[in-house]
DNA sequence: TATTGTTATACTCTATAACTATA
DNA sequence: TATAGTTATAGAGTATAACAATA
């Protein structure tokens, strides 16, 4: 129940947050995939050939975590660790071209989230949501493009 | 990473909905309080004499997990069970003195946390933005005042 | 000795299903 | 037999810490 009467704007933004990536993990779960494979497949698209180590900390997760992710995506195909000849420590991330296709249909498929989610608003009201929404990511310092719940507390 | 460059609305939502999820769980950790606790509380109060299989209903969880946030409630004198005389089956909740106490407790924390998460937005603007996101609950079937995170698949 | 990535362990949360008491 | 509530069990997800390879 709402804690005020009418709730307040965090209570519905949690709320509405929340059904929003319920019905986004809906839907990449048909591609087999999780919303945290979604996020790392992206990050790496984005910063190709970081570390481990460096990814983990971008995402605010340990590093652990990470092995299994990038298992998971390497095992189909998706990305790819690349030993730096240098430092043979180090497992640079890459990833390929199966990995981009994939990134595509999940591209089709969050243009199609979107429109569901946003379908009773118009194209205006979209633009104010979203510049709202902007400002206050900003605001409470979140990474543009990094989803805060894969982060550990 | 956004999939979308810009992010689209849906990514943004779910972002900022998180966020604002895990700093209303730091605030409501002080008073010994988890979220789905808060709801549960909050609902009971609202709508008080309901039976435990109503409420889990209501909320979209297994009666089974119910039991549990009861008991965290009860064992704190917030909430009791009254068994029902004419069908001895049926605990009929009901919130006590010290739990209106407790949550309105939650209703300060929860306007500071309004505040502090919307502070880069005027009056205008956060009555815009409850607008636009009421309009999407209300179109996506949420429930007024459930926050379906708690809800199970 | 320090660091990267990995594996092992343990813990939290939750759903499913068995159980009890009432009807 | 059917239903409300409870308890038991099991599974998913994740953090912490130990470990192996490399520096």
């Amino acid at each position: 129940m709402p804690l005020e009467n009418p709730p307040g704007s965090a209570f519905l933004l949690a709320a509405v947050g929340a059904h929003a990536a319920a019905r986004f993990a809906e839907r990449v779960a048909a591609l087999d995939l999780t919303p945290p494979q979604v996020g790392l497949l992206g990050l790496i698209a984005a910063s190709p050939g970081q570390s481990q180590q460096q990814v983990a900390q971008v995402l605010g997760m340990p590093p652990s975590r990470l092995v299994g992710l990038v298992d998971a995506l390497a095992d189909r195909g998706l990305v790819e660790r690349r030993r730096n000849p240098d430092d043979r420590r180090l497992h640079a991330l890459h990833i390929t071209e199966a990995g981009r296709a994939v990134l595509d249909e999940i591209g089709a498929v969050g243009r199609a989230h979107d429109d569901a989610l946003c379908r009773s608003l118009d194209a205006d009201e979209r633009e104010t949501l979203r510049a709202l929404l902007s400002r206050i990511a900003a605001d409470q310092g979140l990474r543009p493009g990094v989803h805060p719940g894969y982060r550990s507390v």
